[in-house]
DNA sequence: GCCCCGGATTGATCTCGATCAACATTTGCT
DNA sequence: AGCAAATGTTGATCGAGATCAATCCGGGGC
């Protein structure tokens, strides 16, 4: 076999096989390098990247599952100040524990620890991937800005229906249904928007009452009136307030 | 005078004169072309970056000042998600409105629009340069994750304590003195907190009289008792309920 | 299949911070 | 400097969501 043959490791895991994401940009040569630097894991709901091993792999590729960075206070609260999916890529080179919270699973994760070495030396190299990874970090920066005026300001159920256009915008789009994968539970949900699971739950229920969406299961839900929640999510206060029951019918009121 | 000479407006930039940041990085040629090819710009409280100026300038090194990024909700609700201070490049190519805030000056603002074919061309060829970048952008994002974890579930006590810190982080700092500069007015404060003013207030005043901080005037404060501080931030409830009246005795719950 | 247990839901009560209102202070403009 | 408007502070009241407590699932292991 050449020692450039791709990887099985390689050829099974999303971040080649998907053309928009970090691994598909490089060469035959790049990526065969990579792949014979990086090490794979897999981690399952509550494992924790340790800061032991990070010291030595600081820089993580998401090839699946749900990875979040969590924020303990000492009194036991917990927040999670970000997702992560398939595509994200973390650098956590130099990073100081003091702002970096615990890197949690949350389900079944796959992922990738690349070599510092290697990643480096690509992005100063190969200018296609060197964008891909420049544009992963800018959406995660600005995810996190949206992400904090939402959480800032907005009431609790405006809070759900912006969470609900996150996961729309961030999944793969399967056709034109409004089929919309929630991939965290309940409790997590909770602890991402700042809120109790107990509120969560009252506030999926309203949604259903109002004949907004219909819950498919736990991890699932379809958008049965898109610019309503749209609405709710804009923090329009005749609709978030239920005032105006008939739903949609009062103007909009477009600064 | 030869073409390569440094522009005064150079000159006169921290980017170029603080050898962290991104101007100093560039050779001679490099930031000749750049500053040629470039835009100075000066805004004032309440100046908006607008849309199609950024369509043709979206990339934005700021020099001095606070710029924040805001969304405003339908009913009038406000909140600042970000504020990008002295060295904080923002590169808004390709984004969308949809996740991105209006770009709002919180006082005197100096920055400079950056020409994206300049700045794409340093990127590839400069690695100390693009080094900064990554890392500046990088910084962005964990600063984002690290407010975004302050905001959903802490106290407004809390919040404030955490602020202040952030501010200690990001000032030069003055010698070794507990002097805080507060870099915007209590109004935004409140914005980016997730609170209303009236609440900061109230919090400021209860830190004084906790012997926690001294106001020196509304834009700098000295830190009295920085461990305290440092426990109320970190979420201890023993503390930021006042139980702990004496302070600082009770033994930390590490975990 | 059945058990088991963490997570999800539902209901009752309470609290922190929002809101409203009045007043003080600072800032910006001429 | 002096005035007007914006910002900041203080006090009184109210409500959304936290908290507490009691079930109710649903899916993983044997």
């Amino acid at each position: 076999m050449p020692e450039t043959a791709i990887k099985d490791k390689c050829k099974r895991c999303m971040l080649y096989a998907d053309s928009r994401l970090f691994c598909a940009q490089l060469s035959e040569d790049e990526l065969c390098e990579l792949s014979d630097r990086s090490r794979t894991l897999s981690m399952k709901r509550g494992d924790t990247l340790e800061d032991e091993a990070l010291a030595h792999w600081p820089i993580v590729a998401i090839d699946g599952g749900v990875l979040s960075m969590q924020h303990l206070l000492q009194d036991g609260r917990k927040t999670i100040a970000a997702f992560f999916m398939r595509g994200d890529i973390l650098d956590l080179r130099n990073v100081t524990n003091r702002n970096r919270g615990a890197l949690i699973a949350l389900g079944k994760v796959s992922l990738c620890r690349l070599s510092p070495a290697v990643f480096e030396q690509v992005m100063a190299q190969n200018a296609k991937a060197q964008k891909v990874i420049w544009e992963n970090l800018r959406d995660q920066a600005f995810r996190a800005f949206d992400h904090s005026g939402d959480i800032a300001k907005k009431q609790a159920l405006e809070k759900l229906a912006s969470f609900i256009f996150e996961c729309r915008n961030r999944q793969e789009h399967f056709g034109k249904t409004e089929l919309i994968e929630i991939p965290v539970r309940r409790i997590d949900l909770a602890e991402y928007l700042g809120m109790q699971p107990e509120t969560v739950s009252r506030c999926f229920k309203d949604l259903e009452k109002r004949g907004i969406l219909e819950a498919q299961s736990l991890g699932a839900v379809r958008i049965t009136n898109v610019p309503l929640l749209r609405r709710i999510a804009n923090g329009d206060k005749d609709v978030s307030t239920g005032r105006d029951g008939e739903g949609g019918i009062k103007i909009l009121k477009i600064a």
